[in-house]
DNA sequence: ATTGGTGCAAATCCTTTGCAATAGC
DNA sequence: GCTATTGCAAAGGATTTGCACCAAT
């Protein structure tokens, strides 16, 4: 496994100003949130979590600020049809592995070359800004437990 | 870009039988509904065609005849974040391509080895039955019209 | 002082569920 | 005839929107 790297508030701040945007508690507590947890989180975890910290803060806040992170690069969405998108604070490209039994979303790393996947894009014509592997099947554990 | 190859109904009646389930219109126009429209389609679209041929044809059973061919390995469900997911025909791996402007979803052969991903998810004890790889970005027809 | 962000409430939209009726075997 | 599948209506849940207030610049 690759050592994980996450942006920092100081990433975050430097970004906001660069758009001349807003530098917020929420936003900032949302990514520290993000990166507290290490990965693989809904809106709403992030939302319990921040509540807990900066009580009042809304939901619509929450999607507005995942969002925005997602949009500065220090944060990545991952639709894996989980019924709630999932928020990774780890932008590096890698991949994900779904468990279609319990859910369990973990980190793949290997295994495939993002940088192929971008050159077939653009030799479509396509201008690749992200690439997301995603790999469905059952965990280990699922595996053991229910044979 | 490669041939495509789809399934036919024939091979949806031979797995409802083999699996002891009834064979229904509802499900044989499913099936032929997503072959006529070549891939990527939401459950709304093929409800609205289906409806077209079948009339009374439900929603919630829409939902259900593709999951059905989805576990059967004769449709593909893809969740690309766009709202609602799409169901996509073509079951042989491929990628895929989603424009952040415009929505558009395109094929994307070659530029990776769903092989390596499978050996790489082994490699950490998961039983890999799906590979899907998404590259967003643009898409030549937006970067075209919008600069 | 400005105006971008936030909170609140409500709406929207996709998808699933419960149950009675129907149609495939 | 038996029972899986369907249709209907309704619920559920994630995410977004509109608007008034607040707080970062």
């Amino acid at each position: 496994m690759t050592q994980a790297e996450y942006p920092t508030t100081d990433d975050l701040v430097t970004a906001l100003r660069a758009r001349g945007q807003r530098v917020t508690s929420q936003r900032l507590a949302v990514l520290r949130e993000l990166r507290r947890r290490g990965g693989h989180v809904t809106a709403h975890a992030v939302y319990e979590s921040v509540r807990a910290e900066l009580p009042g803060t809304s939901s619509p806040t929450i999607y507005a600020v995942l969002e925005l992170l997602s949009e500065l690069g220090l944060a990545r969405k991952l639709d894996l049809g989980l019924g709630s998108a999932l928020y990774d604070a780890r932008v590096e490209p890698h991949g994900h592995t779904v468990c279609r039994r319990c859910g369990a979303v973990a980190d793949l790393d290997g295994g495939f070359d993002p940088d192929g996947a971008v050159a077939a894009a653009r030799a479509g014509g396509f201008a690749a800004e992200r690439v997301e592997l995603v790999v469905a099947g059952v965990c280990a554990s699922c595996a053991a437990r229910r044979q």
